[in-house]
Parts: structure tokens; C-alpha cells; sequence
DNA sequence: TTTGTATATCCGGTTTAACGAATATTGTCA
DNA sequence: TGACAATATTCGTTAAACCGGATATACAAA
């Protein structure tokens, strides 16, 4: 496929267009971030992560056992109008605002220790200090 | 789907996307001039055509035999800015101004009386009696 | 009416995308 | 080292997209 209909076949997916908009408001996340505030599995956030990886959309940062991922810097005019007007767009989707509230929500909660738990199968608390319950799932273990 | 996704996935192949790029260029053109430019049969072009204008995308017209297709008007200004960008994506391709010319030809071929014939198939000289040009907007004179 | 053209639609068949579950990999920490 | 957490990848299945060829419909002209 040429590139234009390979650009457009990426954001041809919900789920791909709503880590789009979380990355457009949060600089970097992690992948277990974006499984929980979209409420999708493990390998299903990272598959699409790497396929927008892939086609240059994103770009990922390793530290530690967490993968961060960023959109990636543009070059060129028409792929920043494209970016701008995609933003746009993702803003004025209906769910656009509670995404970001559950993104924020879901942001605190981790700082008091909370940690993945999407599907109700992993849940820790990473941080030492009084690491706490999320509230999210029941303890698997 | 929602309808960002939705609209996305319309623009996530090549066939509509050089339809969009030939109709961006010619207000209207029936069926034959694109399964004829473009090289593809006949079911393709309307099948992926209908697809479109089921999307809003386009719309048609029927006009004895032929049935005309055009870019719709579009309502926001959101979806303005998309179009324009769309048509600057459009005419940045490698191929465009290749198929642009093959328009032009072809255009010209059927003025002086060929028809469709994209896979060999058909083939016949509809105009005799000057009658009916079918009124492309202005025609290359 | 008959013939033929332009288009739409239907019918399999093939390819591609998406998914959850399971497993593999990598890093952390005890 | 071993256990575990975060992520990546593989596997098998399901669903969707796309396609060409065949057929159906609509219209035009003889």
C-alpha cells in the first residue's frame, strides 16, 4: 500500500485514535497507563502501540521494566497540518473530555501506588511508601 | 465504528483515494471515465463509489444511462479543513499528475467517441449523431 | 420488442486486520 | 539465584475488506 492509504488506514481505529488523543495531552504514557484509562488488554494496547511504532507515528523509551511511548516529532508542513487538524478532530470527539478526566483520575491514583490492572489480572503496588490499593480490581495474584 | 474511525477508514485505500484525487480535479465524472483512468472494473469503481457516497462522501446523479458522481458539499468548518488538506495530500503523490494527464486523455478520447473499455471488455462509439456530449463541467476544449 | 450499453448488486474466494489467551522476554528486587 | 512485574510476541480464531466474475436493473435506440 502507498503511503497516503497506509497513513490513514492507522488512524482507521478507535482504539488507536483514543491513545492518539491521551498522547496528545500527555506528552509520554506508558503502556500499562493506556490500558487502564482505555480499558483494553495487555496485548492489545501494545500491538497497536507497535504498529503505530512502526509507521513512524509514535516512538517509544525504554526505562526500566516500563516502555514510555510519545507521538514522534513531525517534519515537514503537511505532516504537521496533519497533526493539528487531527488533534482537532480528536478533540471534538464526544468522548473526548472523559478520557482525559479518566486519564487524570487514573494518573493520581498511580502516584498513590497503584498499577495495572485492566482486565482484573495483575495488580500491585510499586511503590514502596504505603503503596495502596487500586481500587480498580480485586487481587488477583 | 464512530465516525472519525469511520471517515479515516474511507481514506485507508488507494482506489478511493485516486477517485477523491480525480473528482478533487473534474466536479463530476460518471463511472466509465473512472474505471477507464484509473484501470480498474467496473464493479470495483462502483462498488468502492457507492461506498463513498454511503459515507456522505460523494454523491451521484443519474443522467439517462450514466450516473454522475461528484464531491459532496460539505457543512463545518472542520470538515473543510479536511478536504483542503485531503486534496494537498492528494497532489502530492508520486502518481498525480500522471493520472490527472490520463483523465485529460481520456477525456479527449471520449469526445471523439470512445467508451469504456478499462479490462477489455467493452468498447463502443455511443456518439454519432452529435448529440449528447455528456456535459462535463466545461469540457477540454 | 429486441438489442446493447452503463451501472448496481450479488456471490464466492482470498487476503488482511483485530482480538484474547498464552507464552516469551526483559528488567527489578529480594 | 528465584519470583514477579511490565511489556512484547506468538498462536489460532473470527470478522471485515477487497476482489473478479456473473447477474440484475435501467435506460436508449432501432
Amino acid at each position: 500500500m502507498k503511503e497516503a492509504a497506509r497513513f490513514f488506514k492507522i488512524l482507521a481505529d478507535e482504539s488507536r485514535l483514543n491513545m492518539l488523543w491521551l498522547l496528545f495531552n500527555r506528552r509520554e504514557l506508558c503502556v500499562c497507563d493506556i490500558m487502564a484509562v482505555l480499558e483494553i488488554t495487555q496485548s492489545k494496547a501494545s500491538r497497536h502501540l507497535a504498529t503505530m511504532r512502526n509507521l513512524g507515528i509514535v516512538t517509544d523509551r525504554r526505562e526500566g521494566q516500563w516502555s514510555y511511548y510519545s507521538l514522534c516529532p513531525v517534519e515537514g508542513q503537511l505532516a504537521k497540518d496533519h497533526l493539528k487538524l487531527l488533534k482537532t478532530t480528536l478533540s471534538q470527539r464526544p468522548e473526548a473530555d472523559q478520557l482525559l478526566e479518566k486519564l487524570h483520575i487514573w494518573l493520581k491514583e498511580k502516584e498513590k501506588g497503584a498499577s495495572c490492572t485492566p482486565d482484573g489480572k495483575r495488580c500491585s503496588a510499586p511503590l514502596k511508601t504505603g503503596g495502596m490499593r487500586p481500587s480498580l480490581a480485586g487481587g488477583t495474584r
